[in-house]
DNA sequence: TTCAAACTGCTACTTAAGTGGCAGAACTGC
DNA sequence: GCAGTTCTGCCACTTAAGTAGCAGTTTGAA
């Protein structure tokens, strides 16, 4: 077995794959649910697509994933044909692909092209949702707004942009990190105001990367 | 593939296992280290081995799981061979077996008796990493205990055991819950007033199922 | 059998997180 | 260009969680 991700490409994919539906989801609409991920299997070719759980009293949400370009779900249903509770949402026009998931399954077991890319990108989301989970017990929200533009920098030109999570409401931010708006937006407030963020609607942009890092180093 | 788990019989997975060593594990020692998980794979066949995260500055402790017979680590580094941060602490006298970590790349690809077991397993560790999460986010210390209890019930002759937590302090099962003893017992006491569950030193018994059930039930 | 260590329960206090409400700014659709 | 919606920033207030400290109990090792 070797471990060699590189499957984002989507011709690749489409060639490795058998019968598959390419559907474009709408900005709000839910792209798939519990129940068809039973029996499907989705593939991201384009967008950015929220996977929360919401408290069923409180109405708080929680984020536990967004899926992008070269992202697949639901890899839990996948792997043990059982339901999984949870709401995704396209926060942004999206293209996804779904193939019946029996097929898939097979690719796990007899596709090297496929389980090659397959088997590490199984363990980052492992990786993810225990970082979350961590991030949730030991760190307080401002810390975990840092954490969390920290694992999303992504270096570019000598800029440093903030993809996945670039162009989201404070509200979307809140649920990323566990929290609710109004508290986030004291954390981002305190960030401004010590320099290293800038804030305009939708957007935050890094203005003090070093600070940033510095602060994050910090806290490990 | 099929989805058939069974492996808890140690002597089935000897058979399938080439090489290995069998090594016992006095309480409160480290059965295995980051760095000996990226050669070698484990399998628990007794006792519980505790796998948590600290905070570097403030010594909080957030226990990820319990592992005990019938359980493997690390998948993480199974899957990806880099490395993964966290602390394993041996619970109680725990019986390990040692594989070279390539041996078990080579099970899942090629041995079905293996699979089979190898990937529900691996779902059921994301829904207990997820659940953790959603936990952490959504519900507070006292609901996060009832949920606790309620996963870790095993019906057993009528009467309701808790196998997995039983017999661990509160700071153990503060860990667990993603908070301090102090916060936990305050929780705990209110169970006790309640007539939910029974507190004797380092045990925890369940004194009224139905009202345990009622109580888990009104949180979804 | 004794003594130290580990464990548990409780009180008082501090602080981070969450709630409610509102106003101004920015954007969108018409 | 206007009207309504969404988004953001603040203020004051409440509450759950965390901190500090201590006393009584159980346990197990010497």
């Amino acid at each position: 077995m070797q471990l060699q991700p590189n499957l984002t490409d989507t011709k690749a994919l489409v060639q490795i794959l058998g019968a598959h539906t390419t559907r474009t989801v709408p900005k709000g609409e839910v792209p798939f649910t519990p129940d068809e991920t039973l029996r499907y299997f989705y593939f991201i070719a384009d967008g950015r697509i929220k996977i929360s759980q919401i408290h069923p009293q409180t109405a708080k949400e929680q984020t536990l994933q967004i899926l992008a370009r070269g992202d697949m779900f639901d890899l839990i249903t996948l792997l043990d044909a059982t339901p999984h509770d949870y709401t995704a949402t396209a926060l942004e026009e999206s293209r996804i692909v779904q193939v019946p998931i029996a097929q898939v399954r097979n690719l796990i077991q007899n596709d090297p092209a496929f389980y090659r890319y397959f088997f590490p990108y199984l363990a980052r989301q492992m990786r993810q949702m225990e970082a979350l989970a961590v991030d949730l017990s030991l760190y307080d929200v401002y810390e975990r707004i840092l954490r969390l533009l920290g694992r999303n920098l992504h270096e570019e030109d000598n800029a440093h942009h903030l993809d996945l999570i670039n162009d989201l409401s404070h509200e979307e931010l809140a649920a990323l990190v566990g929290t609710v708006r109004k508290v986030l937006n004291r954390s981002l407030q305190k960030l401004k105001d010590e320099g290293i963020i800038d804030i305009s609607r939708k957007q935050l942009n890094i203005k003090d990367l070093e600070k940033l890092l510095d602060k994050i180093e910090e806290l490990s």
